[in-house]
Order: structure tokens, then sequence, then C-alpha cells
DNA sequence: AACCAGTTGGCAATCGATTGCCAATGAAAT
DNA sequence: ATTTCATTGGCAATCGATTGCCAACTGGTT
């Protein structure tokens, strides 16, 4: 055995090599490493010392192949997954990685794109039998022309995004309640006018986050016409943006109390308003969302959303890695983690009643 | 062929399947499908159709298994990946796993840990054949007791850590003229009080950055005594215990330059400083390391080494996939990718012989 | 009509681990 | 001493794609 040449693995043991080393059958190798009980205790014994002996690993690939399952889960990234203060897709993907190994799971990476050449790739491998299951990052499902990885039919959980609409199970954020919360303390502050920075035009988060901020004001016995809109990017750049148009206004029309999209827009936001000499919070308070770490540390420090990373993660594996197993067949569809409302610096009472800055 | 029943795969056709539907034999439909020219044209779209028509996809398992390689590349993440504001290995990781995927890798994700489970898991990985090179991220080489994943006879590149004293190529970042270019920056800002805030001990950035430093402050002709050191741990913290330590200090004896091991410290040390209704950069300037993206956008805003990760990590991936291919008999030991320095507002302007700032 | 060179496609072995089936073994029971 | 039964370990088929080898076929040439 173990024929490869020089340029290749040096020295790639397979069974039959133990085999021999031990003095018994390839079968029993293979039972004394996978199957306690199966062997006696002395031959597994010899066959372990053997395996060690020769530094023996099983082949992967054969072993996949005739069991027809890998213990294996492939994580779709977002293209622009951009990274910025808030990182929560990377939090998230942390959080994912260790449950998975932990469960002896192993973890493929593949990034969608614009280019259809990468969900090609997605696609092969999906369909390819190299996986069992599939964690959707903040990503829609890929597809390629009528081809969609759904059709390969693996267990898909998807993250951050809800797709219980389209019968993927979702593991989400309660992003609307959870920015109703931080509307519901900027107005018992007296906050009177608003303002809500977008992200993204269609964006998932951003749907759901403009809806919170509405419902909480209705909430709060006020009317659509308290609240104005910029438009955001998701990034520091669209929240520097909107501060310019924020500063571009008459004082008067200016609104007291800014809910932005993400913390990166936030961050933008509050630098434009700090440089142009006005401050935070005295003329304008300021929540973000996603609970980025650095927030804490800023001056003014940053008032947010924080989501629960280390939670979603955990919970998306423990669902996929169940459904691979065919444990769950009635998987729920929606799995909502709880947020949790974070006030620091930029956001501070006013002291008058009527919603006018005091400076 | 396919008799996998309900529960698994629904559809899983084979190469045998798409033979059958084609009306050829099994190893023309896998030439058609891989050996461009091998099979005449009218055939070659035959089983094209055919293999379209039944969603076939080859069987990874299988070809790794026949083939005895795979297009897979696994990257080791350290084990206390910490998300601050510095997210270098991050970024690195996103443009290798952007190169890999162009050239048709695949990517797995291991990260090592405090507990030997997982260790094993990534001994596993390596000696499965599952793998076709590694790419350590700021990690050393993965081992249980006697066995380290040198042992697989896989290709193993380093980034961030310069392991080439262990025969390990690696792609490094410059730090050490970096950072020595940062506190020449300084000294020509007329500083001459430095400090330099450790990150955790034996780290090897850290020992580089310090030697930067050191080597810096005496081609500016100034003493060992002109540098004093405060421990940090790159994260927020290190740079906060610093900041209070140099508040206590006699304001005669502060340092009036401060060099961070990195962006989160340099964050955590200004936030001090600046709570503490001292002024940065009027009592004090600071640099930090890595280049952050956020550091733009607080105030003031953060000067830093910028690391070039993009280039970093698609640096990474051409040598391992080369090595793995066998091109590379001798590949380079050490490849440094310069940094780039950024002066913002942290650090004091140049002032012109008049009293001017001019940068 | 015979021959030749080049192309095309099929047969069958192969990669390495798993597992159904059965023979051998030894201990316990009669 | 013989039968029964459980345990152990070996044989051989299998998973699905790849590839060396060779036979069949093509069209052109003599």
């Amino acid at each position: 055995m173990s024929k490869k040449s020089a340029s290749e693995r040096p020295y790639a043991p397979s069974i039959a090599d133990v085999a021999r080393e031990a003095g018994v059958a390839a079968s029993t190798v293979s039972r004394a490493l996978t199957m306690p009980g199966r062997i006696a205790e002395p031959t597994r014994l010899k066959v372990e010392a053997a395996a060690r002996k020769l530094g023996y690993a099983a082949n992967q690939a054969a072993r996949n192949l005739r069991i027809g399952q890998t213990r294996t889960i492939m994580v779709v990234l977002p293209d622009e997954l951009y990274i910025g203060a808030s990182q929560t897709v990377l939090e998230v993907l942390r959080s994912a990685a260790q449950a998975l190994t932990e469960k002896g799971y192993s973890l493929v990476i593949a990034n969608v794109s614009r280019e259809t050449q990468t969900d090609e790739h997605i696609l092969a491998l999906g369909f390819g039998g190299t996986i069992s299951g599939v964690l959707l990052m903040a990503t829609p499902v890929p597809s390629v022309g009528e081809r969609s990885l759904l059709q390969a039919g693996l267990p898909v959980v998807s993250l951050h995004f809800d797709m219980s609409g389209q019968n993927i199970p979702s593991v989400i954020s309660n992003d609307r309640e959870a920015i109703g919360e931080a509307v519901s303390a900027l107005a018992a502050r007296g906050h009177r006018r608003f303002a809500y920075i977008h992200g993204r035009r269609d964006n998932y988060h951003d749907i759901e986050r403009l809806r919170g901020v509405k419902e909480a004001l209705a909430r709060s016995g006020m009317s659509p016409s308290d609240l104005q809109t910029m438009q955001g990017d998701f990034g520091f750049t669209g929240g520097i943006d909107s501060g310019q148009y924020f500063l571009s206004q008459q004082p008067k029309d200016r609104p007291t109390a800014v809910v932005c999209a993400n913390d990166d827009t936030a961050i933008g936001f509050i630098k434009t308003i700090i440089d142009s000499g006005l401050s935070v919070p005295g003329d304008v308070s300021v929540v973000g969302f996603d609970g980025a770490s650095v927030g804490a540390f800023m001056t003014p420090s940053l008032s947010t959303v924080q989501q629960s990373t280390a939670e979603m993660g955990r919970m998306a594996v423990d669902l996929v890695t169940e459904m691979a197993l065919g444990e769950l067949p009635e998987p729920p569809l929606r799995t909502e983690i709880p947020c949790q409302l974070v006030l620091r610096q930029s956001v501070r009472p006013l002291l008058s009643e009527d919603g006018n800055p005091t400076s």
C-alpha cells in the first residue's frame, strides 16, 4: 500500500497497513476503531497500538463515500461581507464554528458573489454530497438560473434573515421589538422629533427596524409626521451623509433623536455632528443597532441594541445538525433570539418637556 | 442506482444514471464532463443534456478517493479569536476565502482551542486526506502530544506569525519597520518622552513591535530611558488600565507620545484619557496598529499602522495552492507585506518654523 | 480493395473504509 | 461427551468516479 510517490503525502498508511501490522483483517481494524464493544478488548488494544505506531487516520473521502454522509456543514456568507465596527455576522460565525467543532462537525465556508461562477461552486458542493447541511448567514438561497440549493435536499437554516415564508427554518433577532424598546426609551426621555437612518434599500433588517420604529412611535402617541427618514447604506458613509443632511436643516426642524439602522451608521453620523461643533447627546441623541464592542469606548460612548450573537450561532447549529440526522421532522420555522438595549452616553434625557435641545 | 430511501437525499443521480440516460458508458460521461476534447462533440452534448436533465453533480467523496487529492484548504484560526475593533485576522480570512474560491478551492475552518479534543479534530482532518493544504492564521502548529500537523506531510503556510525559523513559509507584515515609521513621525513632531503599551506577553507581534519602537528611538538619537512601557492585552481593557496608570503619573513624568500594540489598546487608552478631561492629542499623542476601519470615525480619529490584509490573504493562498500542486519546490520562507502609516487627529500636527501646523 | 493513422468509447481495475453474512472458536449447559 | 449459543474475526461486496488499455470505427490514401 501507500505507493504514492515522493511528491505526494510521504506516509499515508491505510487500514490494510494497520491490519497487517496488528495481524488481523481490515474489517477488524475498522470495527475496533469505530464500534466500541464489537471487538474483544485484547484485539482492540492490539489494533490501537498498531494504528498509533503507524500514525493511521482513516481516509475521510473513502469513509464518506461508503456511508454516504459527511459531518460537514456549509456556511454561506454574504458577498458584501463588509467589515466595519458592527460585525454581527462574524460573531455569529465564530460561535457557530465553535458549536460545530464541539459536535464533531467540520465547517466549510462559501461566499456568494455577484459572479455566477462562485455560485456554481456552492451548488457543486451542495449537490456533490460533500455537505450534510447548510447555514445561510444573511444571504438568500444560492441559485444559478433554475437550479437552487434547496433542490439538493439538504437541511438549510437561515441566520439573520427571516425566511420562514419560504419554509426555511430561521434563527433571527427580534429586530422590531428590540428597536421599539430603544424608541420607547427615547420617548420616555422626552424626545418628540425622531429620525431613522436607513440601511440598504430592500434589506430585511432595514425593513424590520423601520417598522419597529414606527410601531413604537405610534404606541407612544406620536404621528408619522414626527419621524423623518434619511437614506444610509449600513456603512460609515451613509451615517456621514445623513449627518450632513441633518446639519443642513434649520435647527428647529432637526430631530432630537436619531435611530440608526446599525452601529456603523450611528458612528458615521456622530462623527459628523461632533466635527461640526455640535454635541451628542447635547444637540441630538443617537442610538445604533448591533452592539459593536467598540461602541463602549467611543466618545461619546454609543447606545445600541445588542444582538445575542453567541446564542444565535449555537441555536442554528443545533437546528441544522438535528435536521441532518433526521431527528427533527418538524423544525421550528422561526426562532427569535431577544436583543438587549444598551444605553450609553450618546443618549441623554432632555431637560425641557417640549423637545427642544437645551444648548 | 440512487436507492437511498426517502429519509436520505431524495434524488442523487450517479454517473451510471447519466450514462444510461445518454446511452453511453460511465467512462464516457466522466470524460465528457472533465476532459475537453477527449470526447466527440455530438456525444459530449448528449451527455451534457442528460446530466442537466437529471441534475447530476459528481460525488466529491468518490472523486477525491479516486484521485487522492482534494481541492480543499484548511484555515486554522486562533482560539482566542477576539472580536474587537482590530480585526486583521478576519479581514485576511475574507480575502483568503475570496482567493480560494476563485481558484476553485474549498475552505474548511478549524479553530484551535485549549481543549485537546478540538485539536484532535484538526489533526484528524489533516491526516484524513480531506485536506490539500493548511493556512495557519496567527496560530502555532496544532499538535496533540507527540503528533503535530506538520507530520501529515501537507503544505503549511503561516499568516501573521513569522515561523520561518521552523521552516514554515510565512506571510507577515513588516511590523518592526512600520511601527518604526510611526515613531519617527512622532519624533519629528517634537516628542521626546515615549511609552509603548504592550499586547499579550510573548506574543510574536508584541515582541516585534516593541523592538521596532526601540530601534526607531535609537535612530532618532534617544536613549532607552526615554521609553516607558505599560502592560496591555491587545484588548480595550489593557488600554484602559494603561490610561489609568498614565493618569496616576505626575504630569511632568508622563509620556507625550504613546504607541500601542494595536488599535483596541489605543482606543481604550484614548477613552480613559478623554474621560479624565485631558485631551488627545493636546496632552498626549496616540498611535495604534492594525488599521481598524472604525478608527477614522472616532473622536479624535485614530492614527494607526494599516496592514495590507487583502494582499496578505491572497499571497498566502497563492503560496499554499502552488505548494499543494508541487509547483514550488523551494517556497520563499518569508514574505513581508508592507504596512502603511495613517496619521489622523490622535497625533498632534507637525509644527513648521513659524509655529503653524503643516500636516 | 486493402491498408493506415487517428479518433472514439467501452471494459474493468482502482482508490480505502464499511458492513452483511458466515465460519470458527470457546464456554456453558445437558 | 455432546450440544447449544454467544462471541469474534474474516471474506467479499459496496459506495461512485477515474483512467489505462484496447477494440471498433472513421475517412483518406495507395
